[in-house]
DNA sequence: TAGGCCATCTGGTCCT
DNA sequence: AGGACCAGATGGCCTA
């Protein structure tokens, strides 16, 4: 369940092992039982000595043995009901091929413990480069491919349409087919990394202009599809309170099926993929000028409302379930934020597009 | 207690 | 023969 998504380790009783989660293949329950394979779960290694011994094959090894001892000729017949294996005979378990037998199981399951680790040490840098990264609350493997996925394709669909991407159709097509948890996370993540840059851009000393101080934190994850539709726009209320009382939909998927743009509609979903370009959660696109006096006011997920004035109010910029708003609806599933990461800080690609974003 | 997620063991299959 | 890969089984941990 992704509800240990959520929780977090530290806050576990004294004592109390967190091993739900692999780190890095290293954790303490998997290195434990690397030490000692025998603590393993399923039949042992010991264990396994008289099971080998006493397996279907191996007794059925050993009857044939004796049945071949015995009687030669009767190899076609049927003992009672039970029908006469046939194929290879199998050479009777002998104490040293018990053994061999038994180093054989363990290397391989040695190995396969490996493998898994290798596996899952995968799974660990790929969590590192979707949009959403917490040290301490990771995305369960099956949420980590499926955010994965849709982030290669949404990036894939920025090259391809080579339009600046509207956030929350972005953030619908990364969070398409998640659960409802994971969906709060990636959203929650990208929220917060718009606001550390804020942070950041206003202690620089305003390089970038700061944004309305009762910026929206709004307390449901999911807005409507796109602020701009019609159902979710306020056109009087252009502050934050705005976004407060917009209607909200309950589910993801009736958001995106009705109001995605048309770039993410399911129908494309599973097509053709190429190259993406992103930055943290913001969209960098070559042909786009970023000198241009717009720029600068759209670097906080700005999104270009197609029909809107540049000067769209900043309560107008899409803010997700909201990291520091404890009251929120889903303020459970929000992570802290030192904990969480939209990798900025990760790859030398990041930090350039970043530049060349805010330039 | 049920359900989700996980690590591990295990045997089968395929390949070298 | 041995290794890689896979899927099923099992049991632990955790949360609701």
């Amino acid at each position: 369940m992704l509800t240990r998504l959520f929780s977090d380790p530290s806050l576990l009783p004294e004592g109390q092992k967190y091993s739900g989660w692999a780190e890095d293949s290293e954790s303490e329950d998997s290195k434990a039982k690397d030490d000692d394979p025998d603590r393993g779960c399923g039949l042992q290694d010991e264990e396994m000595e008289e099971d080998e011994l006493l397996d279907d094959d191996s007794r059925a090894a050993e009857d044939e043995e004796d049945d071949e001892g015995e009687e030669d000729e009767g190899a076609d017949e049927t003992e009672g009901d039970r029908p006469k294996k046939r194929g290879p005979k199998k050479r009777k378990m002998t104490p040293a091929r018990v053994e061999r037998s038994k180093l054989r199981r363990q290397k391989a399951n040695s190995r396969e413990r490996t493998r898994m680790h290798d596996l899952n040490s995968a799974l660990d840098n790929l969590r590192k480069v979707v949009p959403c990264y917490s040290k301490t609350q990771k995305l369960s493997k099956i949420e980590t491919l499926r955010l994965a996925k849709n982030y290669i394709w949404a990036l894939s669909e920025i090259l391809r349409s080579g339009k600046r991407p509207d956030l929350v159709a972005y953030v619908q097509t990364l969070c398409k087919g998640l659960s409802q948890p994971t969906t709060n996370l990636v959203a929650g993540c990208l929220q917060l990394n718009s606001r550390n840059f804020l942070t950041e851009q206003c202690q620089e000393g305003g390089r970038f202009p700061c944004p309305n101080p009762s910026f929206s934190m709004h307390p449901y994850p999911y807005q409507c599809s796109r602020l701009s539709s019609p159902q979710c726009q306020s056109s009087s209320m252009p502050n934050s309170h705005t976004l407060r009382t917009h209607a909200y939909c309950s589910t993801y998927e009736s958001l995106y099926a009705g109001n995605a743009s048309p770039e993410y509609n399911s129908s494309e979903y599973e097509g053709p993929l190429s190259p993406p370009v992103c930055v943290n959660g913001n969209f960098s696109l070559k042909q786009q000028d970023s000198s241009s006096p717009d720029h600068d006011k759209n670097y906080h997920y700005s999104m270009h409302y197609p029909g809107l004035p540049s000067s769209r109010p900043p309560g107008h910029n899409l803010v997700f379930g909201s990291n520091g708003m404890r009251g929120g609806v889903h303020s459970e599933n929000v992570l802290p934020y030192h904990d969480m990461h939209v990798h900025h800080d990760r790859q030398p690609m990041y930090e350039e597009l970043n530049a060349f974003f805010h330039n």
